[in-house]
DNA sequence: CGTTCGATATCGCCT
DNA sequence: AGGCGATGTCGAACG
């Protein structure tokens, strides 16, 4: 259970190290990787990936991090996102290829079975290697999302307007979940989609098929009216528009 | 030129480090943090966000990256997403906690401006702490995107059907760019919409939009009839439905 | 499994 | 800076 960490080992070095950590050899040079934790490595490395998309890197430093579920990364000196990554399940193994004598790469390979899909990072040098045991149980716990709109709502429903009555949360119609579905004053059905943030014509789209599904199911037993309205901080001039002309409304609110 | 890499230092140490690498110190215990390519670290910590949303997650040992654009990641041992981050540009500080004379936590903290979000990462244990400084000039070379579907489709129009004429790439409407903008061997006008994956309703929509925008702005001069044709490896059950609704078309091509 | 949609989405392009 | 859409999006909830 303890933390094992190299700086600048050799290729052979650090294939020893992954070796060592795991009893599950495939062959001399190549080596089944399980992560306890995760595997940290900072290096030279060439990356190819091939699988639905396909792409390559060619040679840089950068980060490369092995979970124990799986999953793999590659982050460059720049940017939120990976450069490359295999997602959970995925399967990693490390391959020392050698030519006459000489270890050339160490290659870290990634391999995803469904889809078929394949990471390979080939190092020429290891400015670091750690294979790192800690324990982690705790989950985030996240509040101010979408979700959250809707309880206040639920809550204190004229925040939409004056007189409106919720009836249901996430009810179903063939295109997904309508976020609220209640009543107004006058007893119009009232469909409510939330958003937690500025709206943009595509949120407009979505009430609308909501409203259309409802309509074609409900309107054939009655001859009920349909209301839609769009909750959020704000709208998109183009959204705005488009709402109009469907006959739409917003409320805005912030989350 | 060289990377710093400690491993268990203490609190202090882990300061002292980081203080080292940067000149400009704010106070005695505070110590602004620029990584020349990347702060890696991981070790017993409590993490804070607050801003748009917030969050907290309870002590376990975790890996932290800061990179030299700003960007501040969190990683558990499981998952491709960071349980918390900051992206590019933000800034990130150092404060060292002392309860009377023994330090009790490190705290790296990273603020964004606009929207002002702060988030803190507590350490109460350093198991790895390594300061980074590789090269990495090399950009991704990414193929078998939306945009090579493009491609295909400009040089052999009659993927789509025979007797296509491709007249516009990305033709500009209120509602965004058309991807494909053309007409048929009777003349009639075609909006195609590319998709590299299965598509969903969403993207029906998203062409009826297209369609909808274009009539609206040609329909007033001349009487053009208008077909719209979604082009995707294949298409749900519900899109199928709304589609045909929608009066609109549907081609498989594998991106 | 597939479908659907939210996200502290991020990212890039264009106006 | 804001609008808009793509992403090898990821992730969760539900059928």
């Amino acid at each position: 259970m303890k933390n094992e960490i190299l700086q600048n080992p050799s290729l052979e070095e650090s294939f020893d190290l992954l070796k060592r950590d795991n009893p599950e050899t495939f062959f001399h040079n190549r080596q089944r990787i399980r992560a306890r934790s995760m595997i940290v490595s900072f290096g030279y490395c060439q990356v190819d990936y091939e699988g639905r998309a396909s792409s390559s890197l060619d040679f840089g430093d950068r980060l490369v991090i092995l979970k124990k579920d799986g999953t793999a990364l590659i982050h460059q000196n720049e940017k939120r996102e990976p450069v490359n990554w295999q997602p959970p399940g995925s399967s990693h193994e490390a391959i020392l290829k050698v030519e006459g004598e000489e270890p050339t790469d160490l290659i870290l390979r990634s391999v995803r079975s469904n889809p078929f899909e394949v990471l390979d990072i080939a190092f020429r040098e290891i400015h670091l290697l750690s294979i790192l045991k800690g324990e982690d149980e705790a989950q985030l716990n996240l509040s101010g999302s979408e979700k959250s709109m809707g309880n206040r709502i639920m809550k204190q429903p004229d925040l939409i307007e004056q007189g409106f009555i919720p009836i249901e949360r996430e009810k179903k119609t063939p295109f997904g979940p309508v976020d609220i579905f209640g009543k107004d004053y006058e007893g119009n059905i009232v469909v409510v989609e939330l958003k937690r943030r500025r709206v943009g014509p595509d949120a407009v789209s979505q009430l609308k098929r909501y409203i259309n599904a409802l309509r074609k199911e409900e309107s054939e037993t009655k001859g009920e009216n349909f209301r839609g309205i769009l909750v959020a901080p704000s709208i998109t001039d183009s959204a705005k528009d488009l709402l109009e002309e469907e006959g739409l409304e917003f409320v805005s609110l912030n989350p």
